[in-house]
DNA sequence: AATGAATGAGATTTCATTCAT
DNA sequence: AATGAATGAAATCTCATTCAT
């Protein structure tokens, strides 16, 4: 064995990553930054990574876009049943909610990262691709609640612009807060924005 | 005759700046391209300006965040004056709108780039603090309403997502419709979402 | 007009880019190196050429290169035509041969890299493939001499070998001599080494 | 024990290097692969070997080149005996032809990397110092049979080239052929072609 | 003696900025 | 005032060599 855990520099070096794309994206990072705060030598890097775009895929890997896909298909669904009911919340809406502050808490720059600065990888699409599906899911519903719901082109990018700005009131909290109740707070208050609003764009 | 001249070589080559960075971003544009679109040497942008940043300053200027300003601050007060009441839109926020959507299609490319290309720039900041100020505008309408009111740091975090969003949305609409009337009707419905939300917010 | 000419860069370059691959071949020539015998900086001569490769391909042009081919093919048809003859060389080889030694003299360092510098670049399989065309040629003219004659896999390669040597001996040649003359000289010589050995290679 | 195991293991890294050298030559060949082939770790090497070119004297030893060149020099002695005489090949030079061929099998990739491989290592000179005593010898023997013989600086470059070739067409036939009998017919081949050829390049 | 992680110099390439003309 | 060639710093990536274990 070598003089350092090789598992714990590979890790130190994703976490690095992750914190310096969260700041810069990916074309602001550079590897030597990374490697910096990461404690190692910029060529180091290399025996970990093949490249800047296979470190970036490491610190934000495809299971956990699919992951993160699910999670907030789940919610948008379970809000969706909240919308129309005046009630109290459904037992799926709170299980979709706990869900969704554990990943997010657990994945708090991963998330920021993936949604916010994949300008120039391979998620560079992945924050429309995800709304896009978000805003089919809205219209869906609110179709069954209006068959006659005519949808211009318009108003579908009313509705992307509403489902982006879910996402990046997401992300822009979730860099805000490590703490995890103010960030509950803060995403609670925009959770009743939304819900109350969006039945006012269909009118 | 020398500064005239001058001044249209100015103005072609801040037009293309706005151009390519409403395009690429700050970090992705590269001076070669905005002075080979101005039809300018390379060279002859840094006799108009001492570097990137100031071209950018010049491409964005303080006046024009002023107006900006301005607009969008009448505008808010007018939204948040719709806000309670129920019925018909008041001549005030006729006025305001239609301020609003003179300055939009007048200036495009500018609040594009103002709003949502200035990453890297001391402008960086800017759509934040312009932000800040409509969320100040905000509360102080509701605190009106309701003297009571207690904003937490986590309610003003989420306005402030609110309000970012509000500009987001603005940008991605300008950049979706070159045509006046479909950004009206985006607009629209996206100002419906916002109104009937913000209430709901505070509750 | 800008402080140089252009052109004269431009050939300076390729200049310092042919010595410097003639001596440490294609991955051992670094653009650093060439800039310097340039006398440019390193990134000045990516104003000229898009990159390593280009350059090279600007050394060693495809049109050089057909050129190369059918001066080489030639001369290669006027020594068979000597081989059997014991006569005077005949005026179709005496004017191959001046063909050949003006194009030797012109492109000295040019063909050196060409033919026996370019392993990793696009003519890297160049002088094989001449080599194996001007086996097909020899083959076919001792053929004419004896229609019974058999080539095996052996003799193929010895022969191969052969041709592969006459190119390297001109390489060779080209590198040691710079004064015409003695370049003459030492090639006759070789010369008369491979006419008179080739046909004792098919005994 | 240990010292038997060492020599094992510096055993496997010089064949894993001489591999890798007769593949991509001393350029191309990186420490890391050859450690890898060997099966020892890269830092381990350096146990051996003070550094790169250290490692190509060791698989190129010294006392290999200097058997290379008795064996060679044997059959150049030899193979001169036979060019003026029109008889059948003497003894000498079959016990000659005998001890090449199995020098030649018995250290192939050795006299590969040795005579074509050597480029950018101290070595680099090596053939051409071995080349220059075979023309040394070639033209102490033609003085012999003609005491007048003048040798200029350009028929010597030509001889230079002649049996510079002579050790290429070697190393590519033993790249080419790893079966004896057909390495030994393309070899008689190419012998001929050289014998024949020798006196024409003095006349 | 052996490991292989770590280092750091150097390679190619890009681009904001300078400067001779 | 204008040109655009030239500069040089910085980025990504490779690899011979070192060194803590």
């Amino acid at each position: 064995m070598a003089q350092y855990q090789k598992d714990e520099v590979r890790e130190r070096i994703v976490e690095a990553a992750l914190a310096v794309l969260a700041e810069r994206g990916f074309g602001g990072a550079s590897i030597a930054e990374i490697a910096r705060r990461a404690g190692v030598a910029t060529g180091n890097v290399y025996r970990y990574f093949p490249g800047k775009e296979a470190l970036f895929e490491a610190a934000v890997p495809e299971s956990f876009v699919a992951s993160m896909r699910a999670v907030l298909r789940k919610r948008v669904r379970a809000l969706a049943g909240v919308v129309d009911a005046s009630g109290p919340p459904s037992p799926a809406f709170a299980a979709a909610t706990a869900d969704l502050f554990r990943f997010l808490l657990e994945h708090r720059l991963r998330i920021v990262v993936a949604l916010g600065r994949a300008e120039g990888t391979r998620w560079d699409g992945l924050r429309d691709e995800l709304v896009d599906e978000l805003v089919t899911l809205a219209i869906a519903h609110f179709r069954e609640l209006d068959p006659a719901l005519r949808v211009t082109e318009a108003r579908r990018a009313a509705l992307h612009a509403v489902y982006r700005n879910l996402t990046a009131a997401t992300v822009a909290l979730l860099l805000r807060f490590a703490d995890g109740a103010k960030l509950r707070a803060a995403l609670e208050d925009y959770t009743r924005y939304h819900l109350a609003g969006l039945p006012a764009l269909f009118r």
